[in-house]
DNA sequence: AAGACGGGGAC
DNA sequence: GTCCCAGTCTT
């Protein structure tokens, strides 16, 4: 369960050999060469060549993570969600707190949605927590209280893909199921020089039948660890150590000294940006008011400062006026400063103003008081401006 | 098949 | 600052 962690990342060479682009073979005559189809092997090992050399590697390198201690169904379950596109260092910072804070899952499945998001604030994909919570009451209402141990079962939990399940299950239980995470994907694409973006449905179903093609029979858990370990120490994104590396020649890209063309990079969308404005409106204690945001969606019932977007030429003044007065305080906003925050499908541009009120429904919290609420990271950065957090 | 869904680290 | 990373679910 290491990691989709690596600690680099970078611009991927563009260098790209692309001799076996996907699964377009159409159209040829049939004396031209036909491209081999991503389905078909072509290149590589032997698929049980990697085992042995891996598990050698593994038992010298492996790191001493938290969730490597006393390891079990529920909290590889924990370790693997928070992993889910986060990197170990980050994770590092939650599981524990976590562990203490919801120690089983009927402490989990007794706790509210609003506890369990609070203690994720900041980890971000929010639905990860939403689901894990939902998925802790099924457990307990369908199943006992045991965290079911067939893939078939555990696999119908919300939250939970075919990398979590197989990942959950071989880690703590030797069950033979393969794992495809970003570390894996990018390991064994090197290794069977796998041509494509790993995005792409061909890609994806070959590398998971060479996920699958690879695994021995026995130390599963230690074989699938272990290839995500290599991927996140060795065979990083950039600048791979392929002088560590226990596969040595083994590497169909590394043989053709190509390893970092090796995933093809997907194209990425362009991300819209937004402008909004934030208020803090502040009561004569010093408490100020705060909002949760719509039940589905970005961020999710989370919490923030109220908020409005702007409209395509909107002054932020005429906003934040006109939120000020729907909340019903009566002065002029006062502008505060901005704060920016990116997601990575979306960029805010938030302009932060404060005016005073005199109360009024909704919820009204103290600085102290702020800690209880799941506030994600971009509503902490308007905080921030604000002089509060 | 493509898009929604956060946040943080590398460069 | 800009780019890169990456599971599950929905559309």
């Amino acid at each position: 369960m290491s990691c989709r962690a690596t600690s680099s990342a970078a611009p991927s060479p563009l260098t790209s050999s692309r001799r076996c682009s996907s699964a377009s073979a159409g159209t040829r005559s049939t004396t031209s060469r036909r491209a081999p189809r991503v389905s078909e092997a072509s290149e590589g090992p032997a698929p049980d060549a990697l085992a042995q050399p891996l598990l050698a590697w593994f038992s010298e390198h492996k790191r001493e993570l938290p969730w490597r201690d006393e390891p079990d169904l529920y909290r590889v379950w924990v370790s693997e969600i928070m992993l889910q596109q986060t990197q170990v260092e980050t994770v590092k910072r939650y599981y524990e707190p976590f562990l203490e804070r919801f120690p089983s899952v009927s402490a989990l499945a007794r706790a509210s949605e609003d506890e369990v998001l609070a203690a994720w604030q900041g980890l971000g994909f929010y639905r990860r927590a939403r689901n894990l919570h939902k998925a802790a009451r099924e457990v307990v209402a369908e199943h006992q209280g045991v965290v079911p141990s067939d893939p078939a079962s555990l696999g119908q939990l919300p939250g939970l893909g075919r990398y979590t399940v197989g990942a959950i299950l071989s880690l703590t239980q030797d069950q033979r199921l393969p794992i495809l995470d970003g570390n894996v994907a990018r390991v064994l694409a090197r290794v069977f020089r796998v041509a494509g973006s790993p995005k792409k449905s061909a890609v994806s179903k070959r590398l998971w039948a060479l996920a699958e093609s690879v695994l021995p029979e026995r130390q599963v858990g230690d074989f699938n660890e272990a290839l995500m370990e290599l991927g996140a120490l060795v065979c990083r994104p950039t600048s791979p150590a392929c002088q560590r590396c226990p596969f040595g020649e083994l590497c169909a890209a590394r043989a053709a000294d190509e390893a970092t063309a090796y995933p093809e990079p997907s194209k990425q969308a362009e991300v819209p940006r937004v402008e909004r404005v934030s208020l803090l409106l502040r009561r004569p204690d010093g408490r100020f008011r705060l909002e949760q945001r719509p039940p589905e969606g970005l961020l999710a019932r989370m919490w923030e400062l109220p908020a409005a977007e702007l409209g395509p030429a909107e002054q932020p003044a005429r906003a934040a006026a006109a939120l000020a007065r729907k909340l019903g305080a009566r002065a002029r906003p006062r502008f505060l400063g901005t704060a920016e925050h990116r997601f990575s499908h979306r960029h805010w541009l938030q302009h932060v103003f404060a005016v005073d009120a005199q109360g009024g429904e909704g919820t009204w919290v103290s600085a102290e008081e702020l800690g209880d609420y799941a506030v994600p990271t971009a509503a902490k950065k308007t905080l921030k401006v604000a002089g509060l957090s």
